[in-house]
DNA sequence: CTTAATAAGTTCTAATTTGGAACTTATTTA
DNA sequence: TAAATAAGTTCCAAATTAGAACTTATTAAG
């Protein structure tokens, strides 16, 4: 059995996450919005997706409130695609995958995406803290869904 | 433009750890399993998920190092499925998303699911850090893929 | 001890989603 | 003014997921 207790099924946080970008592609297109790459074309051959579907992907994460669509200029009919605030909210949950694969992946000499404090330049990382921010050990956990 | 800077791509945490559980139903598996639910027909009647796909994401994420498929007891054929420390590690990802959802859900009132300190029993959260474990605040990050 | 029910899959077909390439229509650049 | 670029759209093929029925072993009941 699991090292957590287990207890009762609610409204489920991954479930409602997952519906909003639980596919093939919306984390790498919010990756690379959030990297600055914004136009349609440059995110194509960035991440290698049909055309098509990044029109879907991109359609969706609008109408979710995960980017904005407004024309390159004013009046112009091109458009760039940008971060809302709640698609920047989504960092610490890319901080947490990057965090998992570098820690878990077999490869360990290889040079790994990460996230730095830009006045330090170090790495940040994810921790799990109560209330005061203060760390709480893994071990002593409790999932409740 | 992004509020986060620009860098180059290097080896991406993010398509790694898509490429483990980015699909529909891994990190529901996965959420179930950590609360203990470890059988084929439990799994499969608390998801809602075609048998045959429940068959084939066991399978992948045993091989992918998640999950252990142990008899039930010594010498029987039924088996059941418990989380390696592999797939504890992904409690901060499941944690991240949680408090994205709740903190960007149209709906406040409802009751979300939540990881709690088993001591305390209050709510834990996710932080972003630095390497002496204090605070990183959001607009200061860079990212680098 | 024999039968019925449960558990853990497997198999097959249908539906949905994704991939790929070519095509359109504007907007730039030369 | 022509050619190249950008942002899609359209259509068909390939892959993935869904749903139901079917096996085969194990457990429970009479």
């Amino acid at each position: 059995m699991s090292e957590l207790d287990i207890e009762k099924h609610v409204n489920c946080g991954i479930e409602q996450a997952l519906k909003i970008f639980g596919d093939r592609w919306s984390l790498l297109v919010i990756r690379n919005v959030l990297m600055g790459i914004n136009r349609f074309d440059s995110l194509q051959d960035g991440l290698d997706i049909s055309r098509n579907i990044l029109t879907r992907r991109l359609n969706d994460l609008e109408e979710e409130g995960l980017l904005v669509k407004t024309p390159i200029k004013k009046g112009a009919k091109r458009m760039m695609y940008n971060p809302t605030a709640k698609c920047l909210a989504l960092v610490p949950v890319l901080i947490a995958m990057i965090d998992w694969s570098k820690n878990w992946s077999l490869d360990k000499e290889k040079k790994w995406s990460s996230v730095v404090d830009r006045s330090t330049n170090e790495e940040v990382h994810i921790a799990i803290v109560d209330e005061n921010q203060q760390p709480v050990p893994m071990s002593n956990l409790k999932l409740r869904f």
